[in-house]
DNA sequence: CGTCTCGTTGAACTAGTTCAAGTACCGTGG
DNA sequence: CCACGGTACTTGAACTAGTTCAACGAGACG
């Protein structure tokens, strides 16, 4: 084994490295050879855990980095100049955010950890000047811009057309799929936010929230207790929602591994 | 003057040039040198004009370029499968479309021209290789897509907290903002699309968007005639959308120019 | 000339909001 | 341990913005 291999294996073994992620690599390029994935490491990226509540980044500040969640979840916040507030999005483990800051060299939004969540920041200006060496690395980046304009766009359809009840209804199976791509049980999960947020966030008052939740309950659709919910029957919610493409409507929702397969790791040595 | 300058100019010495069009470089990376907007032109672009209501490209066909409107005006519609469509966009002279279809290598939506148009075609592909040579190229590129991000964005947020008429009146004005940029008579135009692709485009019902229009009409807001508006009264239709930064609302709203001066051409020879 | 698309206007209806009251929950401090 | 205050959530009743249905007028085109 050579020098240079060993060094980047040096750089790669410790325990928060995207080698020993949890994730497996959902995030990152999905042609990641294993030298790559050391300099992106070593280079660019860092490893914060932040208090429930904590801000990561605001509106306004000056863009330095995109980050990925790794663990626990966070929500963006934009604020007009009428001082309203707009939930952007939830991000759960796995997902990118702040890609939007890149224009005008601030960010749009500002993003809150919902709950102690650990997140991986990469610093934007050393991912360029890699990916000006590394092809696959600057493709992978359009592709993230580009998914995350589709996603947003998405998003406007959906709000566009959409009832209350759809709206629910979608929003639900959209974190039940997001749970499911990371492999965890999706008829059963914790919302990290509150009744506030969701009807912020798919733009409806509190009330009508809450009322929609309690009547697919009494339809034996789902069961609801405080933020714990278990989707009953998954085929029912699906056909209230027919119109658009549901495997992956919300904002927030990000893997580079969907469409091309996750290859290993380019072996060395 | 030596032989590689010459040839440059050779290029672009042509009445189709970017360096002779009408819309003095809004489009284009703002610090491109003479030898670079060349490369591009020779390399990655191409004019085409299209009738009124023919396909630009269509939702689900191979992604190969990204497009800039140099004259006339562009719609892009989204189908989902209950067969249902959505309006995403209207593109004016300088703005870009298509930038979608990166991630998934298919366009997301289909473009048609709203009237004999003359469309720029860039291909993706020999632009990204150029990018790995121009890092300002480079930047451009991931400017576009994160200007785009930020579009479609303030558009979500603009649909979920507006009533009707702010988002009729938003429309008006970001159409006369548009003209403006490309230094044309901002209190004055002609509306390219049906009343049905505006209301699509805000989510309203077509009556409600013939109401409204009525409504600003009696009001002495606007003087409307057909598909042509006058905007009599800009102060107290600014008023009526105080909410959001209106600067740039619409997701079609693309302009390079916006932010940074752009700077001439560097001079050789 | 009829036919077709585009736009306007009126009247009835309804989905979702707003206002208001009440309940459940959770941490804090005595 | 309970009392306290605050936040999160639910439920009811009144209201309204915007939709839907339906009729009609005006210009465009063969």
């Amino acid at each position: 084994m050579n020098q240079q291999a060993s060094y980047w294996i040096g750089a790669l073994n410790t325990p928060r490295s995207c080698l020993n992620c949890q994730l497996g690599h959902l995030c990152l390029p999905g042609q990641s050879t294993f030298e790559q994935l050391a300099r992106i490491e070593v280079a660019a990226r860092q490893q914060i855990t932040y208090n429930s509540k904590a801000t990561i980044f605001s509106q306004w500040s000056p863009f330095t980095s995109f980050f990925i969640v790794k663990s626990g979840s966070v929500k963006t916040v934009h604020v007009n100049r009428r001082g309203d507030e707009k939930v952007l999005g939830f991000y759960l483990p796995s997902e990118m955010f702040g890609l939007e800051g890149v224009v005008n060299g601030t960010y749009g939004c500002t993003a809150t950890a919902m709950e102690r969540s650990t997140i991986c920041r990469l610093n934007f200006e050393k991912l360029q000047e890699l990916s000006c060496r590394l092809p696959s690395m600057q493709q992978w980046l359009l592709k993230s811009f580009s998914r995350e304009l589709n996603n947003v766009e998405r998003m406007t359809r959906w709000l566009s057309y959409s009832t209350a009840e759809e709206r629910v209804v979608g929003f639900l199976l959209d974190i039940s799929n997001r749970h499911r791509k990371r492999h965890l049980i999706e008829n059963q999960f914790r919302l990290g936010m509150a009744r506030t947020d969701i009807a912020n966030y798919l733009g409806l008052a509190l009330e009508t929230v809450s009322r929609i939740l309690t009547r697919l309950q009494k339809e034996n659709a789902i069961r609801i207790c405080g933020r714990h919910v278990e989707l009953l029957d998954i085929e029912l919610l699906r056909n209230r929602v027919s119109g658009e493409n549901l495997q992956q409507m919300a904002a927030g929702t990000f893997d580079s591994a969907s469409g091309q397969p996750h290859q290993s790791f380019v072996q060395i040595g």
